[in-house]
DNA sequence: GCAACTGATTGCAAAATGCAATTGGTCAGG
DNA sequence: CCTGACCAATTGCATTTTGCAATCAGTTGC
């Protein structure tokens, strides 16, 4: 654990901790993807993060206390990720960062849709999801029913990218 | 402008702005400091930022068009760095990240009073606090009214403060 | 056995960072 | 006019971090 610290600001302490262009991407893909293990975090990432870098971030967040590790009962080296409570309590500061993100910087229809969907289901959401979260990352016995909050964002996404497909096919070569 | 991004993910692209260690360190003493000039934000940082950094980092957020220069009239080559709509839109995403640094991260009592009194206010007081910032940095006619949040803030901090130096005069060495 | 897959590690070139010194220009006081 | 303080940067250089490909040893299914 690092203890040399620039300063006690929040603001800077939080930055220590994902200002860097990897951390959150990780947190993401565990989070809205599901991901759970190096080699699906490895090669599911749109961003394409190598080895190093994830092994090393990985073992950064461990410390830092964000995710911890087992061993997958199934295959002896497989190892499986899960986030805690700090890192599931970073899902309001997704919301709001994909929503800022949404308005000011040029993001693609299909990958912000989810960040939409987010922003319009609001804190009730984000709620229900860190619920998920905690349901599937904490063994905390889930409060809430219905689908989880990752397989309603999923179907617009899906919804999505199957309307530019039809756009696509009806009207070629725009 | 950077126009090669490595995703269309709203939360890798607010990554790409400000997933490193100093943009958002520099958005915060403009957006809580008050700091408007070069030589302000190179000696009114806590955390210590080099000058070539602080050049890099504002000529970079001009570009992102999250930051405009003007010069000073009253000093041909001072210039004055005011914030956009866009940079003022982050106000909620400080306030929360600046909640969830209180939570988990070792942060100092009189550098978390202002995260602290900002997560009370909550989103009424956020709006009062981006009124405040258009006003001051956009020219825009300033709808309420009282001292700005700026102000009360910093009156909490030195609150804290002065409380601290009194318990240290009153029990010394702990 | 053996190929495929697991979570990593290594080596190396390229880029970013931190730090101190310096630049060209402006300003107020004498 | 000088002069020294101040202005927003820029330069040079050592250190650190990053990106990328190749590689590692152990495990699994066949």
């Amino acid at each position: 654990m690092h203890t040399d610290h620039r300063s006690g600001c929040p603001i800077n302490l939080s930055l220590e901790v994902f200002g860097d262009r990897w951390s959150l991407i990780i947190l993401r893909d565990m989070i809205f993807g599901g991901k759970r293990h190096f080699r699906e975090l490895l090669n599911g990432s749109i961003e394409g993060i190598a080895s190093n870098i994830l092994a090393d971030r990985l073992k950064r967040l461990m410390e830092l206390g964000m995710l911890t590790k087992a061993d997958d009962p199934s295959h002896k080296q497989k190892a499986i990720y899960s986030l805690t409570e700090m890192a599931i309590s970073l899902v309001p500061i997704l919301a709001h960062l994909g929503a800022w993100g949404r308005v000011w910087l040029p993001v693609s229809e299909e990958l912000s849709i989810r960040a939409e969907l987010l922003e319009k289901g609001g804190p009730p959401m984000w709620n229900k999801f860190m619920d998920d979260l905690r349901h599937e990352h904490l063994g905390t016995p889930s409060l809430a029913s219905g689908p989880t909050v990752r397989a309603v964002l999923q179907a617009g996404y899906e919804a999505v990218v199957a309307r530019k497909a039809s756009e696509a096919r009806h009207e070629p070569a725009v």
